[in-house]
DNA sequence: CCTCTTCACTTGAAGCTTGAAGTCATTGCG
DNA sequence: CGCAATGACTTCAAGCTTCAAGTGAAGAGG
């Protein structure tokens, strides 16, 4: 079925490469679909949960926009106008860090604690619904692996204590 | 049908799940936007990349909107978008199916053939170097299994075909 | 001081995606 | 045949993301 023509393949895909493809690229875009839908009900995208539950974990519920961009694994740009978002909501505020001008602060507001809190336990059973619970305690731990090392490859200084 | 939005606190991520999930969700978010990276050069987004090869496969290169979108794992809508953006561009060429017309055909053009011949190997080569060089032949199967356990859940219905 | 450069962040415009509503062909039923 | 129902796609308006350009704070050099 397979074997399409190319002037100049590189090594092409074998069975189970292309196995692990298909099952990689249908994670990618089904999961992220499942957990938008999820949160859907809260008034939430998954990006939006991810930032808030970040800054929620944080000493004062506060991190600087730079740190907070790399936890939630996206841009500064797309930090920014989701950050305004949530301010829009009354969920976060920023204000200049006191200690250096350059630096902007986002901290979780009351209410934005509130939200995260009344709406991580169903996220979370849904997370464990969708990926946890079909694996076994090993598929885990061979996921964590995989995830690092896949990382590690498109980032190389992506702050690993990455061992063999 | 609506989820419990609240209500008791589930089990919580231990710190092994914590990992895999972080990994995942890295994964998720750089993988994609890493591939999309490469394929700039082309002109092309990684979904259109996907929705051509896919196209590129079949049976005088041709397929129903409604299977394309099962393929490339997205919405009708989208895919409808898609594919007269590359209509626009003068990969593709949609027509009603001559046995019913409630069906659309969506064909790729000779051009659009050459398009994705030409940008296969640089892109097959970035996947390999991101996904399966760093990757142990048996972590790739554990990926295979992991990955169909994960769309199952999501998906109980998604053409099973798992043999082992 | 004043200006230049760097750095962290924000804004703007364009493009992509989404869910809901709309279109159009075929089928079912009287 | 007429007319509603179903199904497959398309379009629309709104929202989200992105890259590039812009803003403003801190420090360096004159």
């Amino acid at each position: 079925m397979t074997n399409t023509p190319t002037d100049v393949a590189p090594r092409w895909l074998d069975e189970e490469e292309r196995r692990a493809w298909l099952g990689l690229m249908g994670v990618m875009r089904r999961l992220e679909h499942a957990l938008d839908t999820q949160l859907r009900d809260e008034g939430l995208t998954h990006f939006e949960y991810g930032v808030m539950a970040a800054l929620s974990e944080s000493p004062q519920r506060e991190l600087r926009m730079s740190a907070l961009a790399a936890y939630a694994e996206g841009s500064l740009s797309r930090l920014s106008q989701v950050v305004a978002r949530l301010e829009r909501k009354g969920y976060a505020h920023r204000r200049p860090d006191p200690a250096d001008g350059r630096y902007t602060l986002a901290t979780l507001t009351d209410e934005g604690y509130e939200k995260i809190v009344s709406a991580a336990p169903g996220h979370v059973a849904e997370v464990r619904r969708l990926v946890f619970d079909p694996l076994t305690k090993a598929q885990v731990k061979q996921l964590s692996h995989i995830g690092r090392r896949i990382l590690h490859a498109i980032d190389p200084d992506h702050s690993d204590g990455d061992r063999g």
